[in-house]
Formats: structure tokens, sequence, C-alpha cells
DNA sequence: CACCGGATTGGCT
DNA sequence: GCCAATCCGGTGT
């Protein structure tokens, strides 16, 4: 399956972008430990605009730099001290657009994810959330700045999953209250039906 | 250098 | 439904 190139990233669209994700494949390959699953709920961050963003007004710090660098790396930070959350950036450099990744379906490498998530494989809890899906898959902020489009270890893959408009549900982000206006912005995507999307449903 | 609070989760009431 | 966990980035002294 073909790994998503850096023009799928490299659009100023970042709504198109988060919509477009639904439906494609995140996979890792650490340690010969290879899992997969089927990104079925994303959120769009869009600075300087947009208040519920790290880069709000363009603020650079040595946290968001990642997401004023090219389209198609990853940036992952640390959340309430706990856990790590995964996202993309996209759009051109100095253009600090990301889209979080929020629930994947998992698909290969179950065994793998229990394991790491120290439950059994058959919970439906095991990648429905943006903070569990990055301790499934194995990823933690050592890989903030990695490049999906060339690194053998992270990356997202077109499956050939077709995914309709009308199966796609737009709401406002999750946990962004202070956000102000911004909070109201539909700017959250999930796949109609399917169980592996994060609370709130 | 001290303080504040968060793009969350899971356990307990 | 409520709340603790846990740490570091960001901010101001």
């Amino acid at each position: 399956m073909p790994v998503l190139p850096g023009s799928f990233y490299q659009t100023e669209d970042v709504l198109h972008i988060a919509r477009t994700l639904i439906g494609k494949t995140l996979c890792t390959s650490f340690d010969d430990q290879n899992t997969t699953g089927r990104i079925v709920e994303t959120e769009a961050y869009r600075a300087p605009e947009d208040k519920a963003s790290h880069a709000y007004g363009n603020k650079r710090t040595k946290r968001t730099e990642t997401m004023f660098g090219p389209a198609g790396h990853a940036y992952i930070y640390l959340c309430y001290g706990i856990h790590h959350l995964f996202n993309v950036v996209t759009g051109p450099v100095n253009t600090a657009h990301a889209v979080l990744i929020r629930a994947v379906e998992p698909l290969t490498g179950l065994d793998v994810m229990a394991e790491r998530r120290n439950i059994k494989a058959t919970s439906i809890r095991l990648t429905a959330g943006p903070g569990i899906l990055t301790k499934a898959l194995g990823l933690t902020t050592k890989h903030n700045g990695y490049d999906l489009t060339t690194c053998r270890k992270v990356w997202i893959e077109d499956s050939g999953f077709n995914v309709h408009d009308k199966d796609i549900i737009k709401s406002p982000r999750v946990g962004v209250d202070y956000a102000e206006e911004c909070a109201a912005w539909n700017w959250r995507f999930r796949l109609r039906n399917n169980p592996w999307t994060s609370k709130p449903h």
C-alpha cells in the first residue's frame, strides 16, 4: 500500500487534510514490532487564528517549532504529564497547521498493542482515544519531528478504504473550552458508526 | 526560580 | 459523574 507523499500534507487546507485522513492507515514499526490502525477520528488545528492551537498567534516556542516546519512530519507532545499526543504537521513551512489523530481502529499487531497497553487485545478501548492510541502504537515524544514520508518507523498509508462524505461526522473539538469562539468550530471529524472513535460520542 | 494548568485517562463513588 | 495522576512548557518574578 502506498505511503502518503509530502504533496498530500502540503496543501494549505488543513480541514480538508483532516477530513481526508479518515480511512487512511497509521503504521509504526519499532524493533520489528509492527502495528497498524485505520484512522477514524481527527481534529484540525490552524494557527495563527485558532485559539485552541499551541501556535495561536504564530507563537514560536521550543515546543511549537515542529509545527512551523515541513509538512508530513510528526508533532508529538506530552499532555497532562502522562499522555503522548500524535499530530501530523501540514501546510507550507512557517505555517503552523496540524491534524491531531484522536482514534484509530486496530488492524494488525493487536497482540503488541495489548502488551503495550497492559490490557486484553479484545478490549474496545485498545486505541479509541488520542492518549491511548499512541501508547498502543509505541509513539512517544522522542518521535517528535519524524518525517512520515521517508522514515521507516512511522508513516501513513492509503489503503484504498473509501469514505463517503455522508459517513463523516463534523463536531466541535474535544477539551478546548479555553479557546473561546474557536471552541465551537466543527473541526473534529469522525467516521460514522465506527466503535473505535473516542468519547464523547 | 516558582507557579499554573493542560488537544486525557481510568478508577472510584 | 468526579477527580487524581504526573510533568513539563510557558510565563512572570
